[in-house]
DNA sequence: CACAAAACTAAACACTGTTCAATTAAAAAT
DNA sequence: ATTTTTAATTGAACAGTGTTTAGTTTTGTG
């Protein structure tokens, strides 16, 4: 068959990235078929490669998506917590845990698909993923005082490091940090550590 | 042909191990290739299921070699390093990041490869990959003063965690944190800034 | 209505991982 | 010294991949 009026571009393009995504979450990456994904659509692997490029343009848009669910789900976090800046500061640390294990594969997929360095990212895609950043950014920002906005720029990826790092180990069951029941917990600890010696909750 | 009298069982072991960590650094984990590491071994793909029990069993001894070569570079750069504990913290990161980043392709594989738990881990190997918390553990302990050895223990694997994180997300090119400068910096800041809310490197 | 452009498929290619019967070489038994 | 047994190794098969390309079908347009 040709052309399908069944589906608009846009309309495609989603239905795949859908598809592709649940079966991401369901199967992981080392186990995803853009095959099957397409199969799935009710298409065949070349529309994939029609509509996205390549498989890495999919990919790319399949975890673009995740990072819209995640950025979503801490903002949803955050309209429930309170406006003390040290609860906040919670809150987004275990949404963040929360979110990673509620959509285990599909968080993980984010960090194995190694994109190379020659392919470039669209616009929209890039935006989605600096969202997460600036979600961060801005909460870190209220408790932290003095200091240049660059310095802070920089603590916030740090803090971000930090708790990624503990959530990776956990999830992947690296180490004998399986035996940590409360990982969350122990980023969260971490980052109150730094953030205090950065002179952040500063009660005036 | 049938068995061959030119390795040892011991022997085509350490080859093959040899052989696919040579292949799992040139290539990285993703198009690494079982066929083409025994082809470069002088086998087939068989013998690996033979010797290793199958492709997981083959990756876990590709990357218990890894862990070592890792805990090798860290001794020795505390054998380089003063007897001032905060040095050889320093060293410790430094060295930590320094070997990640040399060995780029071997050490990310380590964390690309997802151990089912259904398989279990060879006692050599999970002595390998514990040998590295060993290290952290021992030089740790010395500057933190009070304290349970189980909440030390606790707070190793957390540091291990912080300082994961930022070399993770650093060698995947993961966020803008590429364009940190020092990713090792800031992850050896907030080493010291923990440790410091711990009590440790109290000069008495 | 004819045509050109776009969407989509089907099939091919060169690879995977995994399994297993068949072969070969060495060790053990006669 | 021969035969038998046992174990190592292969080769071929199977069902999947990702990727490319020629071809077919559908649609909007001249």
């Amino acid at each position: 068959m040709g052309r399908r009026s069944d589906h608009t571009a846009n309309e495609l393009r989603d239905l795949l990235i859908s598809c592709g995504h649940e079966l991401m979450a369901e199967r992981g990456f080392a186990k995803f078929s853009a095959r099957e994904a397409a199969r799935r659509a009710g298409y065949t692997v070349g529309t994939i490669y029609n509509v996205f490029g390549g498989l890495d343009g999919y990919l790319i848009a399949i975890n673009s998506r995740t990072f819209v669910l995640w950025s979503r789900w801490l903002e949803d976090a955050l309209t429930k917590a309170s406006t003390d800046p040290a609860a906040r500061i919670e809150a987004l640390v275990r949404a963040y845990f929360e979110f990673a294990e509620t959509n285990r594969n599909a968080w993980m997929a984010i960090y194995d698909h190694r994109i190379d360095r020659s392919i470039e990212i669209p616009r929209e895609d890039a935006a989605a993923r600096e969202a997460l950043t600036g979600i961060v950014d801005r909460e870190v920002s209220v408790t932290l005082g003095t200091g240049s906005p660059e310095e802070s720029q920089r603590l916030v990826r740090s803090l971000i490091a930090t708790v990624h790092g503990h959530c990776a180990l956990w999830l992947t069951g690296s180490y004998a940090l399986m035996q940590e029941e409360d990982p969350a917990g122990q980023a969260l600890a971490r980052v109150q550590e730094i953030m205090r010696s950065h002179n952040a909750f500063a009660t005036a």
